[in-house]
DNA sequence: TCAAACTTTGCAATAGTGTTGCATCCAATT
DNA sequence: AATTGGATGCAACACTATTGCAAAGTTTGA
């Protein structure tokens, strides 16, 4: 994606566009799946781990990732669209995640259901994933 | 619950009932919510964390527990009722985690809807958390 | 009953992820 | 140019998860 391009979707998530983060931006949405911060290490190799690190959760603090929590036990963030405030209910949908080439993929138009929690339970986001053999692996 | 019981459900999931599950056993019926290891340990202070982790793995390769990954980031595990099987869609149900204190815990009434996938993708579990307030936190 | 075979447990060590403190660098502003 | 604040890099660390191996315990069958 271009420079400007970039620069645009930071500045309207309020947050400082340096060279960095326009790389780790770009590398996000050139990627339609969650990354964990490995794959991110694995792509810059000559960054730094801490900085690679604080971008993701600068992002996630400025409600350009969410977080999704999947079977792999890492922690992995997918880009938000530009609509998205991660808001419940309407916000939150589902991701699968495929258990032999371990990744994962955000089901947008799968969104979650209402639902009818106990008395007093508050809900405020969900993390919903669906484990099974994506389309790549099946073959 | 008295030894017997415990050897009982042990068994039903052919699993040797040694002294040491049957506390574990014990431990997970008498909290309604899904568990760590490290809460294991903060409780078995004299077990070994690796008897306290294989412990958890046995009894989830048997199907005995079942893993949910919450915001927590730490693999927590929760019963399974005796007719569970683990199998999707029937047995699969959504988790409440307490932004507060912490705490997991099933909602097992509150079962998964089906879902339409893209084209060859093949479901096989779920991991279905709805982040909150719990009612204890909520006053 | 005893020995062999197998399982469970404990100890030690390690890998991997996530996180923080601090110093340095860079960029924006005056 | 000097000041300020944020971004980055380095080092160190905490915690969770995991494995290898030896010791202890249990089961089985001669």
């Amino acid at each position: 994606m271009e420079k400007t391009k970039l620069e645009q979707k930071l500045k309207a998530r309020r947050i400082q566009p340096t060279a960095m983060r326009m790389l780790i931006l770009d590398f996000l949405i050139r990627h339609n799946e969650a990354l964990g911060l490995s794959d991110l290490e694995d792509h810059f190799t000559r960054s730094d781990r801490t900085t690679l690190y604080r971008t993701l959760k600068t992002f996630h603090d400025k409600g350009m990732v969410h977080e999704i929590h999947d079977e792999s036990g890492i922690t992995k963030y997918a880009l938000c669209s530009d609509e998205c405030n991660c808001t419940y209910p309407n916000d939150m949908h589902a991701h699968f995640y495929c258990l032999e080439c371990d990744k994962t993929l955000c089901l947008t138009e799968l969104t979650v259901p209402p639902v009818d929690l106990p008395e007093n339970y508050q809900p405020s986001s969900v993390n919903y994933v669906i484990n099974g053999t994506c389309s790549a692996c099946a073959s």
